[in-house]
RNA sequence: GUGGCUGUAGCUCAAGUGGUUAGAGCACCUGGUUGUGGUCCAGGGGGUUGUGGGUUCGAGUCCCAUCAGCCACCCCA
């Protein structure tokens, strides 16, 4: 083959496919169950919509093409932007709370590594229109109810939660000036991710000094509420902030999501326009990137145009999830094996003609069915149906029907018509 | 975008310091065990050694470029 795939790109073989829609199944699930519905937007747009919110540098890292009327686009890196238009479009009109979700595809040209490729899909949930804490708790909520849902347990993952309102806070009463606070917010969340002569390095690059480093650090690596309003400095947004929080957490606990959850200011999320309560999701083990992370977002519909609305939501991308429910053996068994409810065999070339008569039957009914293209012995043909993953197989012959269910060797004889009557498929597609 | 490591059949790997038609297991296909499967046996297809140049009498083995994968930076929507 002369033509590889593209850098960062993956080939969807049958067998990677049943896991990406065992996934995405699971997403959907999990969304409707907490009551949000699924919405999706075009692949491509205007690539402003994408440099507006999150600034110029983003472009470097946009699919980037012109149609033929020479206008440019940009292929979506996030899907959130589009979201903040669909909704600013029609936000005098839509209910609030607005609970979305969607599984887009997502491209970015970024330098790929494991966890990291350049297409990818990324569930996003989202509640728009609210302020209150409840909306954070929802989408916290419905992120361990996933995980819960394909197995991984709080021993093997954990949602980490902190808040940019009280580190912003907390950074003030350390006696930061209103753009340091801003430089340092980003160190701030390098700082569980390099070593700690780095992070000081960063941190003094951003404007900080000894004194106030130490003093940030203790308030991050602080865990207990009571302790956290201390070291953020008394202020009143200080205060409102851990009260924020302490709702936030109770809600998690009361929702039966507590144990998942835990309290961590070294939590501050890379983007600029996260506002309060920030979350992402690790492995235990800590040895991979995030398997999702989100907060609240109150001024992104504003910058896109729209009225000041509160928001809050994440994002969790397929590939470092894939990676982890690998590592976790959380993928079924059956995931890895194609299966039918019923192969057909015909005990004698002639019985063939009644053999897609049935196959039309079964398929018509609801039920899975495949057959042989090639008349060969019932040896090979059971043998076929085996590799199949049939459920069973069904000896056609002249006078009725031998239905075998292969895992067990059972077997029974019936008539054509009786076995047709009977038939059901276990996909329940119909 | 920068730097390092790697690149042999679909997969996992072999092929002493360059030397004859590049091998094996698994997978796949065919046949047999004379018409009921998962075992076993036999046979078969499949590689211009990622791609393109170069050095050499001769390169999978050396050099350069390029592409891809992995790792570190960058970034992490």
């Amino acid at each position: 083959m002369s033509i590889q795939a593209v850098k960062g790109t993956r080939d969807f073989y049958p067998e990677l496919m049943r896991r990406r829609n065992w996934i995405m199944a699971a997403w959907r699930r999990v969304s409707l169950r907490n009551g949000f519905e699924e919405y999706d937007a075009p692949i491509f747009e205007y690539p402003d919509l994408f440099t507006t919110k999150s600034g110029p540098e983003i472009a470097s890292q946009l699919f980037n093409l012109v149609d033929r009327g020479g206008r440019s686009l940009a292929i979506r890196p996030e899907i959130t932007p589009s979201l903040a238009r669909m909704v600013n479009a029609k936000i005098s009109s839509l209910p609030r709370p607005i609970k979305w979700f969607s599984m887009p595809r997502l491209c970015r040209a970024e330098n790929t590594q494991r966890g990291r490729l350049r297409e990818f899909f990324q569930w996003n949930v989202d509640v728009i229109g609210s302020d209150e804490v409840i909306a954070d708790a929802e989408g916290i909520y419905t992120a361990v109810d996933f995980l819960r849902e394909v197995g991984l347990t709080p021993a093997d993952v954990t949602v980490r939660i902190g808040s940019r309102a009280l580190t912003v806070s907390a950074l003030k009463a350390a006696g930061l000036s209103d753009e340091s606070v801003q430089a340092a917010l980003p160190v701030l969340d390098k700082r569980a991710k390099v070593s700690d002569e780095e992070f000081r390095r960063l941190a003094v690059q951003a404007g900080m000094s000894g004194p106030q480093i130490e003093s940030v650090c203790r308030f991050q690596d602080c865990d207990d509420l009571g302790a956290l309003a201390k070291a953020a400095g008394g202020s009143s947004d200080g205060e409102a902030a851990v009260e924020q929080l302490r709702q936030l957490l109770a809600t998690l606990r009361a929702m039966g999501a507590g144990e998942y959850c835990t309290l961590d200011m070294r939590i501050v999320r890379g983007l600029a326009y996260y506002t309060g309560v920030v979350y992402e999701v690790f492995d235990a083990a800590g040895s991979m990137r995030a398997v999702a992370g989100g907060g609240r977002y109150d001024n992104l519909l504003e910058v896109l145009g729209g009225p000041k609305v509160g928001a809050t939501g994440f994002g969790m991308g397929d590939v470092v999830l894939g990676l982890l429910l690998e590592e976790k053996a959380k993928f079924p068994a059956d995931v890895d094996a194609s299966s039918v409810d019923y192969y057909l065999i015909d005990a004698e070339e002639t019985c063939f003609p009644r053999v897609v008569e049935l196959v039309g039957g079964l398929r018509g009914r609801g039920a899975s069915a495949d057959f042989s293209y090639a008349r060969r012995a019932v040896g090979k043909q059971l043998k076929e149906a085996n590799r199949r993953g049939a459920r069973f197989a069904v000896i056609v012959r002249e006078d009725g029907v031998s239905v075998k269910e292969l895992a067990t060797g059972e077997q029974r004889d019936v008539t054509a018509e009786e076995f047709l009557a009977s038939a059901e498929g276990s996909q329940g597609n119909r």
